[in-house]
DNA sequence: TAAAAATACTCCATAGGTATTTTAT
DNA sequence: ATAAAATACCTATGGAGTATTTTTA
């Protein structure tokens, strides 16, 4: 016995004929026929009484449709919503979260496309796709990982923040050594950001400057009230203006990081990517 | 998809193991886990994490899980009570109905036999056989009827039946004659007897008693009261001991009627059947 | 005789089996 | 190295089709 059979069934008592709900299941009348023999068979009682112009349901047959019909829609409603289940869950470092994901959920109908999880590092993402916590994330800087589909997005470059009457906001570029002669203002120890600054000062040979370490959201606030100097991503610089905060280009570039797409399985994986290039 | 399918990815989440759930469903490895990966293509996304040590319900798996298990159990649940439903309605005439089917039904087990339908006329039950308002019914003097199936029973003699104080109740036997020579308490002109006891008096050239109508259940008690003489049949007569009333075998048995019962289908038949023999 | 259902038969899709390979610890 | 799942390949069941027969109003 199947679930087919059972909608056969269902649709013949309906129908109160064989030929019709033949017709509207789109098969022949003797499969439908022998189909809902073999069901009486396996049931072990008649369900239809047949008659020279359709059939009608026996007693018991009446009974049981009573019972399995309003049972089987259910089932079939269920499982056809989870078919249709176009939940996507992410997780993304707060940057994307803020500048990119409003738009990209958006317009990613008819995708589900949920944020659970934002992390200040996203590697940290990546223990959760492995346990299946989230379905997808974007996460810098690492191009592979074991049992993960990955994709690369896009290179994001920083620039320098400071507030407009700063030192430095009367330039239209900065170095990273201008930069470093200020208080940094940057992220836990543990983020990317904060390590490549203290590599980038090892590197010039400076003493490396008071830091401020600080949420990656409250940056761009103490970079207003002239605290010292942060570095903002292009995708939060390009979406927008913040008053009494200058964005410099950084000569070089030496701040940048590379986004890449991962996903549990490579159809999740394609959707999302059809996605970031629209 | 089908029920299998599901009931496969059930046991396959609650063992957590593809190889312990095919053990238990008495299917190889391989067949279960090729059905739980087409359900997953079907469905469209991934059911399982697959893993060395057995396998875990994925995000998604464990929604379609929570909602379909219930539904799922209880459609099973229904298919098999109903499979396992052994109610026979049944038909009869009073006599039997008083009589015979309290014990019937009491020895009867397993199968769940009610009597539906009780008619003065037997008669009367083979359209409802025919409409399946009944699945079977005992029937007398008729031993065929297109479309139902029907097997002989026993014959059933009627004995005269008069009050301790009526003149024949002096008798060991009485013969017909004897009998209507009295007021005749009789069921109604449509029933058998009525038509058995007129047919019997124009044979013994005998004008008509006087009649008193009756529904089959007031005979007994109208006799007893000595109101006149009654004709009841034997299954009743070896059953019931009535405070004066004298049951006399009739000479000849002139009365007596063959009882056939009646099903659907055969299978019902048969099992009616053996049920009577024991 | 006309309409509906059942039967006869043929074909192909697929569920299930065994043997083997892949994968991850 | 081991245990679990996936794959390859084969077989057999059964679901669906067309053509035909049976049944009953």
């Amino acid at each position: 016995m199947n679930l087919q059979m059972l909608e056969y069934f269902l649709t013949a008592a309906k129908e109160k004929s064989i030929t019709k709900a033949a017709d509207s299941l789109f098969v022949s009348q003797p499969a439908l026929s022998k189909q809902v023999s073999k069901l009486e068979e396996t049931l072990g009682f008649p369900l239809f009484i047949r008659t020279s112009k359709g059939i009608s349901l026996t007693h018991k047959g009446q009974k049981l449709y009573d019972d399995v019909e309003p049972t089987l829609r259910k089932l079939q409603s269920e499982l056809y919503s989870h078919m249709h289940d176009r939940e996507i869950r992410m997780g993304s470092d707060p940057f994307l979260a803020s500048y990119f994901f409003p738009d990209y959920i958006e317009q990613a109908n008819p995708f589900n496309i949920k944020l659970t999880y934002v992390k200040d590092d996203s590697l940290e993402l990546l223990p959760l796709l492995e346990s299946g916590g989230i379905d997808a994330a974007v996460i810098q800087d690492v191009s592979r990982h074991k049992g993960l589909q990955s994709t690369f997005l896009f290179h994001d470059t920083f620039f320098a923040a400071v507030s407009s009457n700063h030192d430095l906001a009367q330039q239209h570029t900065v170095s990273i050594s201008d930069c470093l002669l200020y208080t940094q203002l940057l992220p836990p120890t543990s983020t990317p950001l904060y390590k490549r600054i203290h590599l980038l000062a090892e590197e010039q040979g400076y003493t490396v400057p008071p830091v401020i370490e600080l949420p990656y959201h409250a940056l761009i606030g103490f970079a207003a009230q002239g605290y010292g100097v942060t570095y903002l991503p292009s995708i939060m610089v390009k979406k927008i203006q913040y008053k009494g905060v200058e964005f410099l280009p950084i000569e070089n570039n030496p701040i940048q990081r590379e986004m890449h797409l991962y996903a549990l399985d490579s159809s999740t994986l394609k959707i999302l990517k059809t996605g970031f290039d629209t």
